[in-house]
DNA sequence: TCCAAGCATTTTAAGCTTGAAATATTTTTT
DNA sequence: AAAAAATATTTCAAGCTTAAAATGCTTGGA
């Protein structure tokens, strides 16, 4: 496909297109990446599990829900959260059950259930929320000032790059 | 609740450290990555079953296997693949079912396990891991040359700035 | 030798996750 | 208005994941 000016003598620069076909510097920046998010995560689960007897969905479900006022429907999280309508509809049955989530159908539509933290859903996640933003700055507390941004910036772009190519991907899918 | 401090006047260079106990940067960082790379999981997961019929986990655990001529025990691709002991029981034993992994107890410890790929697993891995490759390099082909080499370096920081907040938190539960 | 400690793996119970099928409701078409 | 299409959520079956307890084996002293 690309690549195809394998011809051209290579100095270091180059290195990444002299060999046609292959991708191997992609691919080893991809699990590089995989190992840094899973570390972080498992880290994460297992703190809220030690200090707050919770688990990371539960608390990904809380942090959508305090950023709005007024309540969200199942389906706005399950778009937010990037995970399936099933999987909303247990772990808010979770919470529910623990009294920290409100569910209630929506009034002009008896389609939709309107989610929103209790009271004392709002309280507990105050407080994990403060934990668990220390708990990223620590693990992150090894980059230098510039590195921060630097990193924010790439993975901006690296984000931009992984959309366009599903999008590629969707549309290729469709038009068969 | 934050941004109290707003009435400090601030410069350029401090931001980082201005406000005393804020760590939204960090945050954010988080988040894009945790986007990244849930993006990334998700695209692949669905190519390999639609193209495969496979999953993630057993894709994954036959790559481990690929690596080793001589096979491995179950302990070692535990560790590998930074998953728990009882998963790598249950996955293999999909994967034996399937014809793709062999399992037998080593010679000259009867408690260990040695899997290794079978012919047949070899032969459909091998064909997995070209579209796999393929697919990654796509993902992140709207990286520009100096991008690549750039993020590869600040993940590797990443790396070892988690792995020894890790370590700190981990020392700190011991000495109690 | 025997037995206590250590190890590798499996089992168990609980919870997460998914895609697809089913349900219930609303909106659009005819 | 009735039928059809679209939408929101739930249910289902299958598989992944974990921590902790159980099993079965090995090893290094008493």
């Amino acid at each position: 496909m690309q690549d195809s000016e394998a011809f051209r003598p290579l100095d270091r620069e180059t290195k990444a297109t002299e060999r046609p076909g292959d991708h191997k510097d992609e691919l080893r920046l991809w699990l590089r990446m995989l190992t840094c998010s899973t570390l972080i995560e498992r880290e994460i689960r297992r703190r809220l599990r030690e200090e707050f007897r919770t688990t990371l969905p539960r608390f990904d479900l809380m942090a959508q829900l305090e950023k709005s006022a007024t309540g969200m429907t199942l389906g706005e999280v399950s778009q937010r959260l990037m995970v399936s309508n099933g999987n909303v509809t247990t772990v808010v049955a979770g919470l529910v059950e623990e009294g920290l989530v409100d569910k209630r159908p929506a009034p002009h539509d008896r389609r939709v259930q309107v989610i929103s933290l209790t009271a004392q859903g709002r309280r507990q996640f105050k407080t994990m929320a403060e934990r668990h933003e220390d708990w990223i700055a620590d693990l992150f507390a090894g980059l230098g000032e510039t590195e921060l941004p630097a990193l924010m910036r790439l993975l901006g772009a690296t984000k931009q790059s992984i959309q366009g190519a599903i999008r590629r991907a969707g549309a290729e899918t469709e038009e068969e």
